[in-house]
DNA sequence: CTGAAAGCGCTTACAG
DNA sequence: CTGAAAGCGCTTACAG
């Protein structure tokens, strides 16, 4: 189907509004364009009365400013931009973007800023969108996630002069604001409640070292087997897809000694670990006991139900846009320390058997 | 961390480039500015020389197009919109819209077009969202997903003028091009493998009736019976969501006469109902079989792995953009019939136990 | 406090 | 084929 040159109510529409502008405006209250814009900015040099008059004939004449003359003017896009670097199974499978995004939208909308997204396969296309957005002035600062070791995007971004908030902190020196949630005490109280529980062969199921969060929560497994006086643990890194993760679990539960309990980077793979341990006939938590993270909405439904580390990505969203709109209005924004996701204790978890 | 007022970096970066403006290109190339601009716009009527000319300053001096004024004398924003009216919960976990996106995104980027992403919370605000896109100009076309009975979006975005593609085919009049996937087949072929295998109690868990291809999946489970010549069967309707996938599972389940098996709308409902049979300790597929519709990553691993219908969220996506911008470009594009979804048979469906 | 003007960087009739 | 000018709709010094 074809949309005709002219639907009868868009011309309708169009016709009914021969395009006010503050020229109009400004016709219509007597005054100069400059001035207008000054009321309609609420900038200061403008007499009460004449504000009040200029306000009111632009309602009158149902004004509405145009972005783009503006964004021409103020060389700004009043958009934010978020560029996601993920093979699209991780991303598909990790209800973390959406929940994300949620949050930034919340904070966007009211402040009549548009969210611009891009999805982008790689690294390389990932640095170059980045560079386009700007020489595009599509956007006027940037989310920074899934955060990677010696990121590469943090000096460019600096060079470009594009502000930008991290989720985390870079493991490098940052021009920019950090909204952080610790994954550190989540996994370790993981580690705290398999121990307690009396496992004491618990093996991770890691995510890409490159990316900062893969390896601080693979950090925070070893540091807690230490802390809680327990052997060395396995660690069998992946690139935090489901299909990873179950080849993962088939390779830890098929060796000699498997072991006990497996904390998993993040609640897709330890689902689909759960689904490996089905198939080798590994009873959970009754011969294994299994964690996740990040309290994906399918933790409670999968059987057993799903002991995890919750994380609030919405809040997240909320935070990071707060912290990037600050950033731009002001200059400057604090780090923001938001609470560390905190242990979940659902039904895959419980004493080890017997042997 | 602040970003300081001048990055040593972003600074030098700036003064070496004292903005190329079409401007100095004429001056340079000793022509005017329009003519540069026919001549940047493989516009007729500049001669060959003169244009080889020009392009070649152009380039020397390192001119980069200004999509903001470009946007201002054309009127047009060079980026499309998508808005997504999701209870958060339901669209966290159905990898539909990722991989969509990721399809969008493959097409768009190289054409240097953005997709500006809106998530909102209802029904209202969607509409006022797609007003607010048009009056800002923010897009110059936009994606229509999860198509309702009725949809108020069509004769909205019919009457602000603002050209649409639909994902499927609307249940009324409609100016804009539809690009389809036909649901049909795909849950026809789940029931009749259900029917072959031996089942005669098939039940089905439907997605929201108010979501056109909710009902559709659910018009196609009752046809599929009728023609597999079974009784009629149980429809429970849901939201789509996880939770509600659960709890219809339990309802079906904890009957005298239990199906023995359930035709799921979307994948995660059918992954909680599999989690739903383990807690209720039903065995599947041994005493229940089920299928779920997406193929979503998840489905592969868990256990059994889900026998689904397996569509191709990314072509569509591709698809999508591709009618979009045809019909932006030539102000008509065909609708779009792609291949249906297709069965994909797993360890989730066996023939009904002895009774 | 107010006006007249230039500028943001393009595109597009209109003349020649 | 080419030039000079107006226009897109704002913002922002600069004078008064």
């Amino acid at each position: 189907m074809n949309i005709p040159a002219n639907l009868p109510a868009s011309t309708a529409m169009k016709s009914t509004s021969p395009k006010v502008t503050i020229e109009v405006v400004a016709r219509q209250a007597g005054v100069s364009k400059g001035l207008v814009s000054f009321a309609l900015n609420n900038r200061p040099g403008v007499s009460p009365e004449t504000r009040v008059r200029i306000l009111q004939v632009a309602k009158d004449l149902g004004w509405k400013p145009s972005l783009r003359a503006r964004s021409l003017s103020t060389q700004r896009s009043y958009a934010l931009g978020l560029v996601i670097a993920r093979n699209p199974d991780v991303l598909a499978s990790d209800p973390f973007f959406p929940s994300f995004i949620a949050g930034v939208e919340s904070i966007l909308a009211p402040e009549g800023r548009a969210l611009v997204l891009s999805v982008v396969p790689d690294e390389e296309t990932e640095l170059r969108t980045y560079r386009s957005l700007v020489a595009d002035g599509r956007v006027d600062g940037v989310f920074v996630t899934d955060l990677r070791l010696n990121d590469a995007r943090i000096p460019l971004l600096a060079e470009l002069g594009l502000p930008a908030v991290t989720l985390g902190r870079p493991d490098g020196p940052s021009p920019f604001p950090a909204v952080t949630v610790d994954d550190t005490p989540g996994v370790m109280a993981s580690v705290a409640h398999l121990a307690t529980l009396g496992h004491r062969r618990i093996a991770h199921v890691a995510g890409s070292s490159t990316l900062l969060h893969g390896l601080r929560r693979r950090e925070a497994f070893t540091a807690a087997l230490r802390e809680a006086g327990l052997p060395e643990g396995q660690t069998v890194e992946t690139d935090f897809s489901v299909a990873a993760g179950s080849d993962a679990t088939r390779r830890l539960l098929t060796q000699d000694r498997p072991p006990t309990a497996i904390v998993y980077a993040n609640d897709p793979m330890a689902i689909a670990g759960l689904g490996m341990a089905h198939e080798l006939g590994v009873r959970v938590p009754d011969e294994l006991s299994i964690t996740g993270y990040d309290d994906i909405d399918f933790c409670r439904y999968v059987y057993p139900p799903l002991t995890t580390v919750s994380a609030a990505p919405m809040v997240w969203g909320r935070s990071a846009a707060s912290t990037l709109l600050a950033l731009m209005e002001s200059g400057s924004a604090d780090d923001v320390d938001l609470p560390a996701a905190r242990l979940v204790v659902r039904g895959s978890t419980a004493p080890p058997s017997g042997k």
